[in-house]
DNA sequence: CAGTTGTCTTCCATTGGTCGGCATTGTGCC
DNA sequence: GGCACAATGCCGACCAATGGAAGACAACTG
């Protein structure tokens, strides 16, 4: 029973059944780009979102006048930067980076490594800024990116303070040890929260790229939920947990602080 | 010639003239939102965009399901985490700030004030980001912000580094200081370029929400055009421009010096 | 150097996703 | 209760969006 396509008979413009709605297409477009793929050809950009590439073209055209993509002298796209400009207008963003930038700054100075600030987005944690000093040790995850909960000292902390429904469901899963590979079991996570809960601090480990530890710490909003986690990541020989526990906490506190009074974003 | 419109045969859905392209409806939403209304209700968004209710739903709803937006409680929209995500791949952000992170760093140590970085985006210069101190001085503008060419440290340097065919676009227009309201020579403003461009290095002063000095420098990519101001923004009382120009100048340096053996982005 | 391959772009007949007015419900205020 | 305003659901006509075909161009290849 295939359908009549015979040569002649063949339509030109005929419409195949597909058909995303058109925003959907366009944001595809836009979510085609990566970290690992800043820049891509119309032909990668087609292959990656399954759009055929003159609806490709012509979508992107509509993407580039706006400047939510760019375009190089190479005839590749990447992200514009009209659309970072809006995006950073985002208040999980811009709200708690005004206010805990300069609490962050703070730590870096004494650790002179790595601070960095996550909220949780979905089943993972994902970094809103990070302080880096010159001679800090190599670090896993970038700003912007994505970090698994389960494997890094922001992550359980968002773990660890969010709804009881949702820990089960994560806690359901298999997981493992990022990068190392090793299964984590469910009952020592779950003791794992039980003390960050209960200390207001976690503490976590890793050996991949060098042996490093991370110590977090949550962020309150005004009414009290945790909205963020703030952690220092140093090299594992030379850490004093002890010592940076209360500073971590001390500086977390007082983002909490600030983002408190801040409230009410009524018309001004 | 009025077409038939008798109260029984208007029709239903009878599609008006008006019609941009569905895209550029879509980013207009996402354009509505601003620094000083980072929240808008649906008929806000309506208002802003001149797109009707119903319309404005149905495309806010698919930007929602994607990430773009986000909605709060109350019914309100925001700029959506997702959105952010994507938005800092952009290069002339990700790249710049990666390398640009640890030398800011640096000078905030140092100054205990503010540390910003601009690009420039059409006639204006863009905040990518700022380091502040926690008592630094009221400062007028904020990241993810514009800020005018003609009148901050960055805005000059970007400026007098531009293709002169822009600079004359600029030098054509009737300028005002911000937020003073002094009309801008522009013999003056023309005689302060060159000598940004011979000292490599901008000083600029202004008394609006408190008496401040603002010492700018370029950054320079690996083919040695500039992409990037980098300053440092401290109370005039006890500013010390003679000490803050090599500072600046020196980290712009290490940045440029960053920026160019990480070149070609070529497929890894 | 003709042949091959791949990318980018323009063109266009067809059609299903998009359109906004209207109706209804929800919410706050006097 | 009455009024004003915001949000959402509904509907069928219609035009903007569609993707295959084909052309232009560049880079390899035998």
């Amino acid at each position: 029973m295939t359908d009549d396509d015979s040569p002649t008979t063949r339509v030109r413009g005929r419409r195949p059944p597909q058909g995303d709605p058109v925003v959907d297409r366009a944001l595809a477009l836009l979510g085609a780009f990566d970290s690992s793929r800043p820049y891509l050809s119309l032909s990668e950009l087609s292959r990656r979102t399954g759009i055929p590439a003159s609806s490709a073209l012509r979508l992107a055209g509509r993407l580039l006048e706006w400047g939510a993509l760019e375009r190089g002298a190479d005839g590749r796209f990447s992200i514009g930067l009209r659309l970072w400009e809006v995006a950073s207008l985002t208040p999980r963003s811009h709200e708690l980076r005004q206010v805990a930038l300069p609490f962050m700054g703070d730590l870096e100075e004494v650790t002179r490594q790595h601070v960095l600030l996550a909220v949780r987005e979905g089943e993972e944690a994902l970094m809103v800024e990070r302080l880096s000093s010159h001679g800090a040790v190599a670090a896993l995850y970038r700003p912007g990116g994505r970090m698994p909960l389960h494997s890094t000292g922001v992550g359980l902390v968002l773990l660890a303070f969010a709804e009881s429904s949702f820990q089960e469901e994560v806690l359901a899963q298999p997981l493992m040890h990022q990068p190392e590979k090793v299964p984590v079991s469910s009952a020592a996570l779950r003791r794992t929260l039980a003390e960050i809960r209960r200390d207001g601090l976690a503490t976590f480990r890793r050996g991949a790229p060098g042996p490093i530890v991370s110590v977090a710490a949550p962020v309150h909003d005004a009414q009290g939920s945790v909205v963020a986690a703030l952690s220092v990541l140093v090299p594992a020989e030379n850490a004093e947990p002890r010592l940076l526990g209360p500073a971590v906490r001390t500086a977390a506190r007082g983002i909490s602080r600030g983002l408190g009074p801040w409230r009410a974003p009524g018309t001004p």
